[in-house]
Formats: C-alpha cells, structure tokens, sequence
DNA sequence: TTTAAAATGACCAATTTGGTATGATTTCTA
DNA sequence: TAGAAATCATACCAAATTGGTCATTTTAAA
C-alpha cells in the first residue's frame, strides 16, 4: 500500500492545530493532548518541522511553537517532505548518480519524471490554509460517496 | 524520501521488457538477465503481476509470461498498485474503519481525499505501451544491442 | 521418461520507522 | 542573580516492514 509516513501524516496533523490558533504559542505537550500523538513524538516532529523553517521555536518557560509564516504560504508538500524527505519516485530522479545499469540508455526515465513532477502538483495543490478551512459540512457514515470532486489539475 | 518500493520499480521495468516484444513468451530467467534484477526476484514479482491479471504464465517446456492484454490498456497505476497495493495516503482513506480517533469532526480528510485522487491520477495518467514508445536515440555498448527495432514491432 | 520451466511457501537479513529516555537551554520568580 | 520549572533537543533502542533467498512441488513439451 502507497502511503504516507505516520510521522508525515501527524506532522500535517500538528501543523493544522497550530494553524487554528495562529497568534497562540502551542507547547508540545498541549498539542500531543490535542491531537493524540504521544508527547516525545510530537517533540520530535515539531523538531523537524522547525529545521525545515516551517514552525519556530520558543524555549523556556511558557514557551512552544508557532508557524514561521502564514498558513497560505504553506503547501502539504511543504510539510511532508520535511519529514519525509523529497518525492522521488525512482531512484534515478535524485541528485547524485543512480546506480541503474541500464540508465544510459533508458527509454523510460521521461516518463518517470513527468509522473514524479505530477505526483509532486497533486501534493503542492493544497495550502494548510485550505487544510483547515473546509470544516465537514456533513460525514455521516464514514462514507465518501458524497466528496465535491475534484480538480484535475493534472495534464 | 517518498519512493516507490523497489518491487514496484523492478515490476514496472519488467513489463517493459515484456511489452517490447509482446508476441514472444519470456521466461525469468531471461528477463533477469535483461534486466538485472535475481532472478528470485522476478519470479515472485512475476507471480504477483500474473494474480493480477496482468500477465499470462504458459508452465512446462519452453514457458514463460507474456501481457493479458495490450500495453495500451495497462497503466502505471495498474502495476504498481498489483505489488505495492493501492494508493492510500492516509489511513482513513481505507476501506474499513480507521482508528483514527478524531475522524467523526475531522475537517481535513475530504482534503486528503483530494489529494490521493490527484496522485492516483497521476500515476494513471501514463501507459505501459507509452512506457516504452519513447525509445532512447542512441544505444550504447552492449546489453541492449538489439533493442531498437522494438518500437515498430509494436501494436 | 526426462527435462526445463513456473508456482508456492517458508525463511532470513537489513533497512526503515516509531517510540522512549535522557540531556540541554531558556525564562520566570523570589 | 541564582535556582527551579518548563520546554526544546538529541541520542538511543525496539518493532515492523521490506527485499531477497532457498527448497519443494507442479506442469508441460520433447
């Protein structure tokens, strides 16, 4: 199954609580209650989050987390890569030589690229501003059959 | 790092080879040798894509794979999700319940389901059979010698 | 009947992931 | 200004997943 990291996916999770309450400094512990992520890993994302210039920190007491900018200046790719590091679907899309054998002469590395490119837009398409904006106007069962669908903002 | 796993990149690089030359019978052994991958490896990769549906294995004497149907009804998608399993970024996109215990008020899940269609589109949005149309210029030395004439053999 | 090939299932190793514990730093307060 | 509380930061460990191997069985053609 193709899916996020848990910690990719808490990490979006984490960034929307602090987005709620924007002008709030979140301590960890606060948002580990809030969000029902255990504390250490809370520390740890937000740590993470904080290198990648996402949030910033504030030590000492009463001290926490706040966003670095405004939550539409910040896309899901954003987020997740700093925790899971960048989309790269194949190895031969990264930066340093691939040890593919057969890369000099590879018919299909195009293709892969505009596949990695496209799967990188679906990811960039939302801001956390948008994340948090669309309250449920209804989810009864669970079920998604009623989902307002969807722009294809692929080519 | 957001990759695919390598049984989903060696699944894909194999139906390549395949659909190179859709009219013969290719055995394991002689696809790990093209595409040097073990040849364990293949076999059981092979095997998943033949539950699939979207290859054909001929047992006995001279057997081998070939493609269930043309490389222009196989995508992307359809390989990777036959040995990684379906597209599924979050966990509350599955189709049972999720343990997530703050989906009944949760406001970003119809968000995420947007973006998992928009990855699932994505990888859908590219063949088999355009796959390997784009057929690399120039060949190098070796392995791949006889490679070129592939492209008009295709249907 | 022999041989080549696929199908199956058990098994092992290595990487990655998630979680825990401990240490370091800042600010408030007396 | 010193100490203590609150908090961030980092190093470490365990469990789960993944990738790969091996051995056995089944099938079909020569």
């Amino acid at each position: 199954m193709i899916k996020l990291s848990n910690l990719a996916d808490y990490a979006v999770e984490l960034m929307c609580c602090i987005a709620l309450k924007p002008q709030d400094v979140h301590s960890s512990a606060g948002l580990s209650d809030l969000a029902y992520i255990p504390l250490p890993t809370v520390s740890k994302i937000l740590g993470t989050l904080v290198r990648a210039g996402l949030l910033t920190s504030h030590r000492g007491l009463n001290g926490g987390f706040s966003l670095a900018r405004p939550a539409d200046k910040i896309s899901i790719t954003h987020i997740i890569e700093a925790v899971d590091g960048p989309v790269q679907l194949t190895n031969c899309l990264g930066e340093e030589a691939s040890d593919c054998e057969r890369e000099s002469n590879c018919g299909t590395r195009s293709q892969w690229y505009r596949i990695n490119e496209a799967v990188k837009d679906a990811l960039g398409s939302v801001l956390l501003s948008q994340m948090i904006e669309s309250v449920p106007d209804f989810i009864g069962d669970g079920a998604m059959d009623d989902l307002p669908l969807i722009a294809k903002t692929l080519n």
